[in-house]
RNA sequence: GCCCAGAUAGCUCAGUUGGUAGAGCAGAGGAUUGAAAAUCCUCGUGUCGGCGGUUCGAUUCCGUCUCUGGGCA
């Protein structure tokens, strides 16, 4: 057991019922909420992204949701941070803070930390990857093979997204990427995580995921991406599940019923791809079902350990 | 009733100049250190519509039947 702060973490694939869980232990402890999820952090980006209503809050404060404009672009680095800040300030207050998402690569980033490097370089991004539409993505990953050899071998030649990143980090730093997270894999972790795990079969989840999707269109999510495409048209978060199949619903004027069944599919894939993340991420975890009796008394057990200053 | 085009993986289809077949999507599993709701990898036996014929061998060629589109009556 670390000497780390106690933080407990509510996660979980897509649609297994986190904010319904997060808002209740949130009443009953004096709690505030700390999002850690990469689409609801931008306005605008609310039926898609199942962004919890003030109604659903019941009054309860959601930090770390609508904190960017959809033009803005937060990263898992910038997201730490102002985690950091939120649940400091909420300890501050003498409150319960309870972290609450399933953007994976974020809440390692604010248990574990990242590699400390320069933030990202726009515009030297933007030229790899013109690079790599033009020669090809295996092309960049030759150069990779002699510039960070350890890198570029846990790197398939196809991950566009990976093999760019590690040749920015080293045009940025000249270091490489691959023996900085090797080190940095050594290191402590930031909080004393309790991480629960939301889950269900999929016999579950999946009509979960069906009728959360009717529901979103029943809501306007359609309107909802008309106008964020009109207002921003390259915002990235356009990209994420659902909203990427909607755009393209509106640019083709397509089948509406057809895009229905594009997004739930899209979603159970993206469940499962979170599911696999959260298998292997390390540390305390707690897997239950959101309607299991023994869940609220091991919660229980781990705030009564939470210092409240 | 006649003509034409189809019938191959859960779906959409490709293909085999005759040696029992493969893509995309779906589905399942995995990777993941500043895009992460992103990005990427792995996994393909199915009476090749039925029945005959030709052939050493037919999913492929021929005949016929059934079904589905489209056209003509």
């Amino acid at each position: 057991m670390s000497d780390a702060e106690p933080l407990l973490v509510i996660t979980g694939p897509t649609a297994s019922g986190k904010t319904a869980l997060a808002v209740e232990l949130a009443r009953a402890w004096e709690g505030e909420l700390i999002g850690a999820d990469s689409v609801q952090v931008y306005r605008g980006f609310d039926i898609g992204s199942s962004k919890p209503t003030s109604e659903e809050l019941g009054g309860v404060v959601h930090h770390l949701i609508d904190v960017c404009e959809p033009a803005e672009e937060l990263d898992a680095a910038g997201f730490a941070r102002r985690a950091d800040a939120a649940i400091a300030d909420v300890r501050a207050r003498g409150k319960l803070p309870i972290v609450v998402g399933g953007s994976g690569l974020w809440l390692r980033a604010l248990l574990r930390g990242l590699v400390v490097l320069p933030s990202v370089d726009p515009a030297l991004r933007a030229a790899l990857l013109e690079e790599a539409a033009c020669k090809g993505t295996p092309a960049l990953h030759a150069r990779l093979v002699e510039l960070d050899p350890l890198a570029a071998a846990k790197i398939h030649p196809n991950d566009t997204v990976r093999v760019t990143r590690a040749l920015e980090v080293h045009a940025q730093t000249g270091q490489a990427l691959g023996a900085l997270r090797a080190e940095h894999a050594l290191g402590a972790p930031r909080y004393n995580a309790l991480r629960v795990v939301l889950d269900w079969p999929n016999e579950q989840l999946y009509p979960r995921i069906r009728q959360r999707t009717a529901e979103m269109f029943a809501r306007g999510f359609v309107d909802e991406v008309r106008a964020l495409v009109e207002a921003y048209p390259s915002a990235r978060a356009l990209g994420a599940v659902g909203y990427r199949e909607v755009v393209t619903y509106l640019r083709n004027r397509g089948d509406l019923e057809a895009t229905i069944a594009e997004v739930e599919r899209a979603t159970r894939i993206y469940a499962r791809r979170q599911r696999t993340w959260l298998k292997s991420e390390p540390g305390e975890r707690l897997l239950a079902r959101p309607d299991d009796a023994t869940l609220r008394e091991s919660l229980a057990r781990f705030v009564d350990r939470v210092p409240r200053s």
